[in-house]
DNA sequence: CCATAGTAGACAAACGGTTGTCTTATTGTC
DNA sequence: GACAATAAGACAACCGTTTGTCTACTATGG
């Protein structure tokens, strides 16, 4: 049973507008113009000293909660994401909450799990908490939001929803740019899950890309990736099919970190060596990336970039300057041991 | 320059009590009454379904502000923690909101880099945002807080803050209870940075739980990490030195996981197997642990465990009940391919 | 000396709720 | 039929600010 004993040792009331006021002996109205430096009121020296001094010796801190009250800004976001925790979200996260805190915003973080219910609750929620704004990380927003929005890696575009997104087709020509600078022409590719957000794009970009550069896509390399996995068990079994099935190709274009670092294992048990027999190109750019013998060449996401960048939308928005409907951000291609130049001899198998 | 131009689509006004009031002919107080369900008060069932109604039809939403205008509880707390992003932090924010979202709170949280102005100054911003309670991470607080405070692996005691810490005993039982039992005798010890907050309460532990087993820890059997990495290249040259000077250990006790990797690539560049000849022990349970080869065997701190235990507690407090100075949480061994039987014989050098 | 213009600051009305007190009907009781 | 008790709800104060309007006083110019 809880006791009402405990007597809070950090309960000391809070000095007030008011209670400044009674101390200095002057309204609260000039007070409080005294500490904001209103403007076209006539203070005079002496009075605006006497007031900072007795707010700095109280100690006094106006409350945001009643300012808000007035219908003024609260300086405060609301930031919807998927999950709190490791990875891409945390990422992107990081990076919006440095350009928010350094320009004087707090945030809520309000985390979903995908649960539909939540999506839809949570901006209402948001509002009534006086958010200014909402930044939506990787979630599938619906209707009309009730607040400026910008979301990073949407899928679909919304009514006045500027979306940060990476560049694909970019990613693209550098993934394939890169394995074909290095003498590889017979790739295999990765398709992602299809419920993965960036799936679909990917592939389309990829698709263009090797058209552009005359690379043959035949049915037997491409592998599709279907476990709801965030191991490298994703991508093992899929590799080794591939292998069962086909075994002339020189280089594996993975759909992320993830599945690749599955995929070099897969091919290590077969007996083939990375780079040496094949090269293997991951996506992302995952802490583990640069660990794992050979280290990853992979294309970096440059989340908290991204984060960062859709940070910086939203504040403008809130300035009422006019936004792109899309802002694409540039990928950038990670060199390390997993790639390597293709083999011009065939494999002895 | 800002245009003024863009007309806001989702600027539609919300409606207020008083508007729903206005429309039902009743005065703000009851339909309060009736929203809130206040009791001593007497309303015919017939009013109380047409305020229901009302309300759902025009998608009322109580402000937030406003209430917590009244002084009442807000539900919201304030989280400060280092950084946001990978790691440790990430995932004791993860486990604690969680439970702060399930029971109804929103939180703001706030990154202060260690840096000591911020430390200081946030809290008090805070309060000013109307926090119910505050949940510091890995922070080194000072001084009376505005507010109901929990910590997790703070290093020092405040008057009033409950501290919820890894039960440091128990990991340097599990960990040298371990390589006791494959056999180990002679173990290589691993040190943490100065400035790392578990440096100390760890080596401690881990001195006497080598006593209580008879171990001796002879010091060129000790290294000392110094930089300020978060990368394996933080073991590599520890373990090198290491190797130059003895050679006749059987197993190495890493500071943590980071560093254990670099230690691993240290003993597999000197010739020496992992756990064949060595086995190596990791602490935290990093992603990257299950990933390398060999898989890491390795203390987990259940760090969301942490996380939400931290938040349970401070509900706890915002509803006066009493808490424990500090709340331990146990560590846990989990087993993978890096640590086996010790070697019987000398290795050949 | 009086009208006028500043100056310094008070007053009060919001903002959107909560909650204690008061008023008006309606009913029930003897 | 007089009276109290109760039901249903209005009224108003308040929370801590901001901000538009108003007033008293002082100084100035003619």
């Amino acid at each position: 049973m809880p006791k009402k004993t405990s007597s809070d040792p950090s309960a000391q009331r809070r000095v007030s507008l008011k209670m400044l006021a009674e101390y200095l002996d002057l309204s609260p109205a000039t007070v409080s113009f005294v500490l904001n430096n209103a403007p076209g009121r006539s203070i005079p020296p002496a009075t605006r000293e006497r007031v900072k001094a007795a707010a700095k010796k109280f100690g006094y801190q106006p409350s945001q909660i009643a300012r808000s009250l007035q219908g003024l800004k609260t300086q405060t976001i609301g930031i919807l994401l998927p999950e709190l925790g490791e990875g891409y979200h945390s990422q992107v996260l990081s990076g919006a909450a440095d350009v928010l805190m350094r320009e004087g915003y707090f945030f809520f973080t309000a985390h979903h799990r995908h649960r539909k219910d939540l999506v839809a609750e949570y901006p209402r929620i948001l509002q009534a908490r006086g958010v200014d704004g909402i930044l939506a990380i990787d979630t599938h927003l619906e209707g009309a939001l009730p607040a400026p929005t910008v979301s990073v890696g949407g899928h679909l575009h919304l009514p006045g929803v500027t979306n940060v997104v990476l560049d694909h087709h970019r990613a693209a020509e550098l993934a394939l740019g890169h394995l074909y600078r290095l003498g590889h022409r017979k790739i295999a590719y990765m398709h992602g899950q299809p419920f993965s957000s960036d799936s679909q794009s990917r592939w389309q970009s990829t698709m263009q890309v090797a058209r552009a550069l005359s690379l043959e896509v035949p049915n037997d390399l491409v592998i599709q990736l279907d476990k709801d996995l965030n191991t490298p068990e994703l991508g093992y079994p899929v590799t080794h099919q591939l292998l069962l099935q086909r075994k002339d190709f020189t280089a594996l274009l993975c759909f992320n970190d993830i599945s690749a670092i599955g995929s070099i294992r897969a091919l290590h048990d077969a007996g083939l060596k990375v780079p040496e027999d094949v090269s293997v190109l991951g996506f992302d750019d995952i802490q583990a990336a640069s660990y794992i013998v050979p280290s990853l060449t992979t294309i970096r996401q440059p989340l908290q970039h991204m984060g960062a960048q859709a940070a910086t939308s939203l504040l403008k928005k809130l300035a009422h300057e006019k936004l792109p409907e899309t802002i694409k951000v540039d990928p950038e291609l990670v060199v390390r041991e997993s790639t390597a130049q293709a083999r011009t001899h065939p494999r002895r198998s």
